[in-house]
DNA sequence: AATTTAACTTATAATGATTCTAAACTAGTG
DNA sequence: CACTAGTTTAGAATCATTATAAGTTAAATT
């Protein structure tokens, strides 16, 4: 996703009226350069500044669910105080930073393969990802 | 923890005082061979079970804290829509079964040494911890 | 272009897990 | 036994999330 025309393209194509709710949430979500992760509270304050007109808190609680079912937007859970929303959706890695609860994208290709010498009978792989928290020096 | 004189003194040395409560968690807790997770409201169910007289659900929550607090439980986030606690307070992976919402652990001997070339400046890693979701074969 | 329908948004109410409160109870101290 | 601080408990409060249902809008149909 890319620009409004795109965005409606795509809402579209994904059974999705392209609302002009939906649409804002997708420029603030889609139009950055990396990935973004957020938790509804955070989006619910940005879109607040961002917005002309008031987007009602259980519109933005409908669309991320839509934008997580349709695979736009994956759920992460670090920690049971807050849960955040991914931008990335492809399995990968996260740093996780405790001193201001900042979730970080940890490229693949900076994690070596990760070999695991054991496996649960009937049981096949979904995913494999790891979590490193950090926290400031000293 | 192992026998009851033991959980006695345990929570006496860590400033916990050893009421029945306590150490009826203590027993369906920590009187267990391998690792136990557990949820907020498994725990509850169990001890409806186990126990002669019925321990109040604030002092199931108030317990839990208090251990997690102590040491001697960890809080592990999985998904959204469950919290569990861990008798396993050491970093360590984990398998999610996503077919039956069971946490299984992963020793650290059979995941091979994790890798990262990547870090961030003026952060120290924490811990480091892969989860391996899996679910039923076809 | 007007009509019709289903999808969507919204304010507001309901829910439910967790936390708080404050009164009764208990472990530990002397 | 008497005292104190810690603990348990029922019930109330909180608050993030979900449900409701009335009004609005997108888009298909005529
Ligand atoms: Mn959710
Ligand atoms: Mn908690
Ligand atoms: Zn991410
Ligand atoms: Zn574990």
């Amino acid at each position: 996703m890319s620009n409004n025309v795109t965005f409606t393209e795509k809402l579209r194509s994904s059974g999705l009226r392209p609302t002009k709710q939906r649409i804002e949430i997708c420029k603030l979500l889609f139009n950055r350069a990396n990935t973004f992760h957020f938790t509804i509270n955070d989006l619910n304050k940005l879109l607040n500044k961002t917005s002309e007109k008031k987007i009602s808190l259980a519109t933005i609680y409908n669309t991320v669910h839509a934008f997580k079912k349709k695979g736009y937007l994956k759920e992460i859970s670090i920690n049971s105080e807050r849960s955040y929303f991914d931008t990335n959706v492809t399995n990968h890695h996260h740093f996780f930073d405790e001193s201001n609860n900042e979730l970080i994208d940890l490229d693949n290709k900076y994690v070596e393969k990760i070999t695991i010498s054991k496996s649960l009978p009937g049981k096949k792989i979904k995913s494999v990802e790891v979590l490193v928290k950090v926290a400031n020096n000293n």
